[in-house]
Formats: C-alpha cells, structure tokens, sequence
RNA sequence: GGGCCGGUAGCUCAACGGUAGAGCAGCUGACUCUUAAUCAGCUGGUUGAGAGUUCGAAUCUCUCCCGGCUCACCA
C-alpha cells in the first residue's frame, strides 16, 4: 500500500490538512514536497471517503527579513516590517509584497495541480480578531512559555520576555519589538534598535492594546494557535522544523500545555538534494531550483515527489546524468502497470495508486491516462536534434495509429521538456553533433565492408541525387542489400562516418537534413577514397558559392 | 553537540525475519526501412565494519565507520 493510503487508512472522523508558508521570496523545487506531499495526502483521505479540508496559510505577518528582496531604496525603509504591510516590489499590481508572492505560489501550486479548498491570510485572521482569544492565553501563561522554551528547546528567555510581538506604531516594524509587560488588557513593548541584526528599531516604546491585528503570536505559538482555530488534524513538515528541539516540537508543547489542545499528526519529510547536496543555485549547471522546475513537467515533479517514502531523502542529480530520462522511464512504467500492461521490473505494491497521485487532476480518468501512448523521452530527445524532423509524425508511426489529442499534449510537453534538458542538462554523449570539420577518428575502425559500402553509397547517391528523408532511406537499405550486407553493421557505417559513434536519429532524414555535396565528400573520405583536385576543387565552388 | 535519512551489482533503487532482486549501463546474439528502438541471453554483490538475538539476519538489538541534510537566533 502506498504511505499516503495507509495514513488515510490509520484515521478516521473528518480532518482537516494544513500547511502554511512564508511569502518572502521565490518558491524552490525542494520546497514544493511539503504541498505535493499534503495534496497527496488530502487525496488518499477522500479517496477513503473520509471528509477532508485542506487549507492552506500565508504568514504574512511575518518580519521581512531578507534584504536581498527588497529594491535598494527600500532596505532602510522596509526591513523589519510584515511582510503584508510592505508595498509590492513589482509593478504588476499586487496590493502588497505578501500578496505578490502568495500570488506566486498559488499559481506554481496550481501548476502542480494542487488546489487547497482555501487559503487564508494571516493578517488577515489577526484583524478579524480570531486570534485574540490564543494571544490572550498566551500572555497570561508568559511564564509557562518561557519554561516551555528553556525545557524543550534551551532557548533562554529573559524573565520579561512575552511571546508577542507588537507592530510598533511609530515606525510600522514588527521584528524589532519586545513585550516586556502585560496588565490584562495592553501590553507594554518596546522598539529596539539592535533586538535583532538585520533590522533597526526606531527606539519608541509604549502601551497597546495586543488584539485585533496590533500584534501577532511568535512563530511557535503562533503555529499552535492556528491548529486550535482551524481544528487542524493532520499537517506535515520538512525535517528543518521536525528535529529534536526544533520548531515543531516546541509548537507541539505549546499547544498541549499552554492551548490545551492534542498537536495535529506530524508527517515530517525529508528534502530534496540536487546532486547529494542540498538545493542550491550556485552549484553545477543548471541545478538551480527553478530550472528544474523548466525542464521536469507537473506530472513528472509530482511523481518524483510521491514515489518515495516522505521521511526518505530524494536524491536527484540531472547534472550530465541521466536521471531526468530515467524519471520519464520510471513514470511510464508506473503508467503501463496502472493501464495493466506487462511491465518489466519491479514495481511497488500499487503502482496504480502512485501514478494516479502523481497525475495533475485528482479526477481524472486513471484508466485512460494510464493508456495514452508516452513516446519514451530518451527517443524524444534524439528525434529533435535532427533537422527537419517531423516528431509527431514520427511518434505517430511509432504507435501505429493517429494520436489521440491528449496523447500530442503529452508529446508537446515532452518536446518541450527534451529540448530543454538537452540545452540545460544532458551529458555530450547525449547531444547529435554531426562532425563537419574532420573526420571522426572512429572512422579508422571501420571494417572493409564498411568502407566499400559507402563508397558504393556514394556512387549511387551522386547518380541518384536523392533529397528526401524517405529517398535516402530507401537507397541506404537498397545499398546494403547489393552488398548482402546486415543493416546494423551498414548503419553503424553511416554514423560513424558523420557522428563518430555508432547509432544516432533515422539516417535518411539525418542525411537528407546535409548539403549534398558534404555528404558525398564525407562518404567517400570515409570510405578512403582520396578525392582528385577536380572534385576538391567542386566542392569547393559548390559550398563557396 | 542533538536530530533525521542513507551506505545492497558500475549507476538508480527493491526486498523489512525465510534461497539477495529489478531497471539502466556493460558484454553476446537476433533483427532487409532504423539501431539510444525491439527481442533473447550473459556477466556482475562477504548487503559499510564488528558483535549480539534467532533454526535462520540485508532485515531486529548494540557499538563503531562513512556520506548527506538539519537544528541549536528568527520564522
């Protein structure tokens, strides 16, 4: 059974799935486990029959803290402040830096076909007063969250410490402030200069009513307090917070203790490591996040996502490495299984289940999409690096039928997807390059009958002039049938003679795609044929001309 | 220092107490409209090391080694 069924099958009673996010920058491909991971798990609940909400956060109250985000003009100005106060740096509209990027995420989540039945905004849950009744629990029992904080995470909070922090009303910051009192109804909070390092406060200090949006709950109370609003159940996260110590641990006792409230079921996941070391864009070539992001299609991201275990790390190097191929290989096999094909290999229990998880719409038709015909990706890569290649064509002949809409939808997100791991990723090995300037060295291992069919090739090209694909390829095959010659060892010929290795794309279009006159040179110095001054003297003429 | 994941064939991984497997790569061979395709076959492993439990260990326990990530300020 796939981990997500059986989580599904371990509950019971309606749930509510939950995951939230800081919108302060760019969403990473590593990131997007924790959604598809959660998405996933929201299906193989409804899929149980078991009613299900899935909700999805902004912590847009969160301090900006990245100066690297912000436009240069607006460092001074803006660090330290939430994020949902802070004017959107683009020009495309948006009423706020936050609403940009939750924008961005909604949107990239969408791609992946995940689609929460809400999103909230925190800011917005804190103005509408939602959360004075955990800010108020929170202050009255301050001492027990610091005793919280010493005990599960070794944090040592100052004695006046509060877990709140107030937008100071002078300078709008929300980072640099420290509540230090609390009589019931307000709370006493200063703006400090050096509380933190990458942000200033302006030095106001006063008092202020907590509620109602002034203030919001620290990260780990915070947390809590909106698995208690929400009745969240279930909500996974990334091995950063789930550590001993970390986060996660720390929310748990809150909620507990201070909310009274049983924490929701963790399903902690381990990240994804480009290249067995963690996600970053100034390692290797285009191992950057987002680039991933390009070449890998929704439904091939969502598998490598959903086929391994969460608490597994997903080690993925498409650096020169055939691992992006493989992916495709892999995906289509789970598809050829769940369609109840023979499939070679091993497989997991259900590999039905995985593909449809895998597959953009929770409701789609599993069945049919699991029989759509998939051209496999290497062949895909090949075929567009040859010139005048019709790929739909080809891939039509290669199913025997016309495709179906759907089957030319994948084979255009696949098109797409070759060329783009062929530019970004692909080892040279990978890459057609027809060898012009010399010949290819490999050319020396030719047998006999190699060099002679060739020649004869030559001969009979230069009498024949053929300028198809198909005139090409039927003269290869005509060729080597006077020469009583298998057609593996006469191809090979071809490819050495113009790739320097021995197989390559269909070898009539890929010579149909060359001047003539190259080709014929090529064949015959192949072959080992001198050519006369006359003839160097043609070709010349013929290519300057 | 704490936590998590991993170390099984060249590579990617499976097997989770019952004879170590698959895909890819490699090698053989087959194939007269293609060849990075397809088909058949072969090679390849003291399962990181050591100890323990067991009739039986890749699998459970302990110790260690190695790799990676992560936390220890905030979120």
């Amino acid at each position: 059974m796939d981990w997500a069924d059986e989580l599904a099958a371990s509950v019971s009673g309606p749930q509510v799935v939950n995951d939230s996010k800081t919108p302060s920058g760019t969403v990473h491909v590593g990131s997007l486990r924790g959604p598809v991971i959660l998405d996933v798990i929201a299906r193989a609940l409804r899929a149980n029959g078991i009613e299900t909400t899935y909700l999805y956060g902004v912590d847009d109250m969160d301090p900006m803290d990245a100066q690297a985000l912000l436009s240069a003009d607006a460092v001074e100005r803006e660090m330290g402040r939430p994020l949902a106060h802070i004017p959107d740096q683009g020009d495309d509209g948006h009423p706020s830096y936050a609403r940009h990027h939750a924008q961005v995420f909604i949107d990239t989540f969408a791609g992946l076909g995940i689609n929460p039945d809400r999103y909230y905004l925190m800011s917005e849950i804190y103005a509408s007063g939602q959360v004075d009744p955990y800010i108020r629990v929170a202050l009255d029992r301050a001492s027990q969250v610091r005793e919280i904080y010493r005990r599960v995470a070794n944090v040592q909070h100052p004695d006046e410490w509060h877990p709140l922090q107030v937008v100071c009303e002078n300078c709008g910051r929300i980072g640099t402030t420290i509540v230090t009192g609390w009589d019931g109804e307000r709370v006493f909070y200063e703006c400090r200069p050096s509380l933190v390092a990458w942000a200033r406060g302006c030095g106001h200090s006063g008092w202020i009513s907590p509620f109602g949006g002034n203030a919001k709950l620290p990260w780990n109370l915070e947390w809590a307090a909106q698995w208690g609003l929400l009745g969240v159940t279930i909500e996974p996260c990334g091995k950063d917070l789930s550590t001993a110590g970390g986060s996660r641990e720390r929310s748990d006792a809150i909620s507990r203790e201070v909310f009274e409230r049983e924490p929701p079921r963790n399903v902690p996941y381990e990240f994804l490591n480009i290249g067995g070391r963690k996600m970053s864009t100034s390692k290797g070539r285009g191992a950057a996040a987002h680039e991933i992001a390009e070449v890998v299609p929704a439904e091939q991201l969502r598998f490598l996502f959903v086929r391994p275990k969460p608490n597994s790390a997903i080690e993925f190097d498409p650096d020169g490495t055939d691992a992006i191929p493989r992916l495709f290989d892999e995906f289509d096999k789970f598809a050829a299984a769940a369609a109840g094909k023979e499939v070679r290999g091993e497989l997991p229990p259900n590999p039905e289940r995985v593909f449809a998880y895998s597959l953009l719409s929770p409701a789609a038709d599993v069945r049919a999409e699991a029989a759509a015909f998939r051209a496999a990706f290497s062949h895909v890569a090949l075929l567009v690096q040859v010139p005048g290649v019709d790929v739909p064509a080809r891939i039509e002949a290669e199913k025997g039928s016309p495709l179906t809409e759907r089957e030319r939808e994948i084979l255009a997100e696949r098109t797409t997807a070759a060329m783009r791991w062929l530019e970004a990723y692909a080892a040279d090995r990978a890459k057609i390059a027809v060898q012009r300037d010399d010949l290819p060295r490999e050319v020396a291992a030719l047998g006999e009958d190699q060099r002679l069919y060739l020649g004869a090739l030559a001969l009979r090209a230069e009498s024949e002039r053929p300028s198809t694909g198909e005139a090409w390829q039927a003269l290869l095959f005509s060729v080597a049938a006077d020469a009583t010659m298998p057609p593996g060892r006469s191809f090979a010929a071809i490819y050495i003679a113009f790739l320097g290795r021995p197989n390559g794309p269909r070898a009539g279009w890929l010579l149909a795609s060359l001047e003539p006159q190259f080709v014929l040179r090529r064949l015959r110095e192949a072959a080992g044929w001198r050519p006369s001054e006359a003839e160097l003297a043609a070709v010349q003429e013929a290519s300057s001309s």
